[in-house]
Formats: structure tokens, sequence, C-alpha cells
DNA sequence: CTCATGCATCGACATGCGTCAATATTGACA
DNA sequence: TGTCAATATTGACGCATGTCGATGCATGAG
């Protein structure tokens, strides 16, 4: 149960809020903070795209990539990557015609944070 | 909704979902069953109500515990206990005229298992 | 039985969200 | 320059969701 505590506490990263939910109540301004996270995952596709692209070769892949597995038009894609980005889930790189997306370690691992000793009742 | 993968040793379950995000693509099967998971929990109040539930004394709450926090309407925190019961998040144990709730490990432990290994890179 | 309390359900409203077709933008190349 | 390919933006549509007041349903007290 060591954990490690290398992330500074920076008050303008919304991903600072990662005191587990099971610690103590978790403030009113910290729900705000994170539920946005949680809306950004909490859709079908939403949650294939993050998964694609964190299990990518290079743990990235452009939309070129992501495009054939879905049966949805490319702008509806386009608009899941950009909520995905603008929560700050996905960082976005252009190289060329082509745009790679990579998800943030950080935002990962805050979300994953929120949930330790929750599930451990022994 | 005759395909079924038998990746999940068992589909009853929708708890049994929890391959890490990152290990490989999740499927469309298996994204229409966590997604409900999140949404429930991608809420301020929901995830206030979770977090007060987990760290209340004994792991369990009653409306009554949970009301005077919030500014809403009873009839609101009751419809968001209900979508986080119907989300098979919480435990409802009715005693008396109080009604306790209390989170379902499982669930906690699924929701955290996705980020594994998602926020250490090599 | 009657009444008050704790919680759930109902019906209605405004807002938010997922999706598409159409169009715009950007970069590579002849 | 002009054209094609990859991605983003816009505008519109229908459906889902958060909230409320009013009401219903149990339970326990008297």
């Amino acid at each position: 149960m060591s954990m490690h505590e290398s992330l500074a506490p920076d008050p303008d990263d919304p991903l600072a809020c990662c005191t587990p939910l099971a610690r103590e109540p978790i403030s009113d301004e910290q729900a705000g903070q994170l539920a946005p996270l949680l809306k950004a995952i909490a859709d079908p596709v939403r949650l294939r795209l993050l998964s694609m692209v964190l299990s990518h070769e290079g743990a990235e892949a452009c939309v070129c990539d992501l495009l054939p597995a879905f049966d949805l038009s490319q702008p509806t894609i386009s608009h899941h990557l950009k909520v995905l980005h603008d929560a700050g889930l996905l960082d976005r790189e252009k190289r060329g015609v082509w745009v790679y997306y990579q998800a943030r370690p950080a935002a990962m691992a805050a979300l994953g944070s929120l949930f330790d000793a929750a599930g451990v009742p022994a």
C-alpha cells in the first residue's frame, strides 16, 4: 500500500484533486472538479477510444487508427476525442496531416487513486 | 444481445468487466457495461454521496445523515441514491424508518482496477 | 386508530448530450 | 496554383438527465 507522493500540489491543475473517496467526504469543490473527468469517460465510445489509445503501440494513436473500429461518423469520433482532450485526459499532437492522441498518465493516476482502499474490506 | 465474448467469466455480473483499460482495447460490450457505472459517479452530488457513505462510520449512512450536507431537495437526493443503487454501486438496507446505504466493495474494486498500469509509464 | 416522520415515486420543466450531414481548415503533393 | 486527404467545426435534431413540488407509502408513537 506504499504510495508515491511525487505529484506536486498545483492548485491550477484540476488533476491534483485525488483524495481517495473512502478516506473522507470529498468537498463540494473537489466533486465539482472530478465530475467532468468522470463525465468524459462515462460514455462507451469514449471509454473504447481511451482504451484503444492506452493500449496502442507507443501508447498513442491517430484518428485514422481509431475511426475504423466504430460505426460512427468521423465528426462524431472527432467530437469524442475533443471531449477527452478538453477534460485533460488526452494530449494532442499534430504530425503532418495526422493528429496523434495519447493519454495523460497523471490523469489516469488521479482517476485510479480515487478508489484506493474503497474495495478492500479485508 | 446474443453476442457474448468468452473473455468475461460471468456475463450475469456487470462488475466482472474489469480489464484494465491500458491492457488491451476493451470490447464494445465491456464498454457498454462499464459506461453506466461511470455515468453513475459522473455527477458532483453523487460523487459526494458515494464518498460520504464510504467514509462514514461503519461504512454506511442513512439518508438522514446525507441530506443536511446538500442544498438540494429530499427527492433529489433520493433520486441520486437510486441512480447509485441501480448502477450496483450502493446497497440498500431498510432498518425501521431509516434506509441505510453502503458501497459495494466489488464495484469499487472494479472501478479502481480500470486504471491499473494506466498512469505508470515504463 | 390517528398522526407525524423518513424516504420513495410521479409529473413536469429546462438543460445537456450524442449523433449526423454539411462545411471549413490544414497539410502534402503534382 | 490546384487538388486530394485527414481532421475539426458548425448547426440541427431527438433523447437523456438534474431538479423541483406534490403526493404516496411505510413505520413507529400516542
